[in-house]
DNA sequence: CAAGCAAATCTTGTATACAAGAACAGCTAT
DNA sequence: ATAGCTGTTCTTGTATACAAGATTTGCTTG
């Protein structure tokens, strides 16, 4: 399939799996060739994904796989942590039943990702598993317009989370805490929401061990990127 | 100027002040013409407008200004009243000073929104004040990535604002509620701020009043407008 | 060999021609 | 009169040619 769509999820998850390094150059008329198509719709793609943060465009010289931006990556988690608090808080504090489909579905997707765990390369399984829980919970208290908002700016923020996932025993951890979410709101209990939550976020975000290990992934300070052009200025 | 940045301006400004009314047509040739541009760099602009939710893009039949949609300003509110609660307590909670800077520049704009008021015609200026002030909040906090992520889908909160605004009387209220704020972040008393907040931005979302009076502005679920297409659809 | 200039060759940005679908007007047939 | 077809004329979507800037290559010159 090469409809635009079809080609904008294509390239997005090349750079999401880091298929596509950062650093990489995005031609257009390579990538025109590739999938067989025009420039024009092309362009239009390429517009897309510089808005989401994949790409960094330099204008008349080139486009470039953004590379991850750990200060974009501490504004999402805080965004998420403090609206995800008040959320899940909210559902907690309801004396209205929960609707029973948005529980089991809740419900289903942790077995699901109990499932992953055992097998072999189940990062990229979990993860899916993992965004489709926090959406429901989203979902379950009419935010999902939020949930999107966020997406739209999760390039940065949803690499850095592939990196740190790499290490198998965050998997388990991190299902547990989604139990203790679930029991909470099921449970009508909302005194331990802020912390969990707080910690699922967070998940010791240790620039370092990223430092450490996927440094030529990430953006440095020091960089030429100075003159990109973000397609988000209104003035 | 008929940059492209500067045509996108011009349209947004344009569809804010309600000068091109919600089911308008936006014809990409007339536009061409008016703006003494080709259709290219033009459907550049009309595609940052959808994604910001000014316009909505029939395929193939033809791009409306939208209506404002209810629903948007909703989820909206909800996402800056819990953000700013957060914000400003924290704000209110720090130990370390405040940069003098940010205090001063707080307190610039709310007297340059005193004048506003007493002249005629106000509301342009003291809108952008009302942002400026919030934008700042923001940046004392550092979370003007948060503030511009926002302010990409403002389309219908924005216009919704303004026809809330047509009553002067509002105006003096609103400045008020924002001397509550910065004298709660400069005297550290973090105490009334969630319900300040809370009711500051939500500042009595009566439908019912826009109803009465713009009806014809709104987003009416009977309305044919089902077979829009939305830019932000992702899976 | 090195510095500097110039031209060739990249890149993206723009204009325009063409394709394809949707809406509409107007005819015809019943 | 009205249902239905058909061609015209809208619209946006796509392909391609051209413009303009940035970079690189390579020659020239000291």
């Amino acid at each position: 399939m090469t409809s635009k769509a079809g080609i904008l999820r294509q390239l997005r998850n090349e750079i999401l799996t880091l298929e596509l390094k950062p650093g990489s150059i995005l031609s257009e008329t390579a990538l025109s060739e590739r999938f067989q198509i025009s420039r024009t719709p092309l362009r239009d793609v390429l517009k897309q994904l510089a808005h989401e943060g994949y790409i960094d465009v330099y204008p008349k010289r080139g486009n470039l796989v953004s590379y991850i931006d750990l200060e974009s990556v501490e504004q999402i988690i805080y965004l998420r942590s403090t609206l995800e608090k008040d959320i899940i808080k909210n559902l907690a504090s309801h004396t209205s039943p929960l609707p029973l489909r948005g529980v089991l579905e809740l419900k289903e997707i942790l077995d699901r990702q109990e499932e992953t765990i055992q097998q072999e390369h189940a990062h990229e399984a979990f993860l899916q598993l993992d965004d489709a829980f926090h959406k429901a919970l989203f979902a379950l208290a009419g935010r999902v317009f939020l949930w999107d908002l966020i997406q739209q700016s999760n390039a940065h923020y949803a690499r850095y989370r592939r990196l740190h996932l790499l290490k198998k025993e965050k998997l388990k951890a991190i299902l547990a805490e989604h139990r203790l979410i679930l029991d909470s709101v099921i449970g009508r209990d909302a005194e331990k929401i802020d912390e969990i939550v707080e910690h699922h976020l967070h998940e010791d975000i240790n620039a370092a061990y990223l430092l450490e290990n996927f440094a030529e992934y990430l953006n440095m300070p020091s960089f030429d990127s100075s003159e990109s052009v973000n397609a988000n200025s209104k003035s």
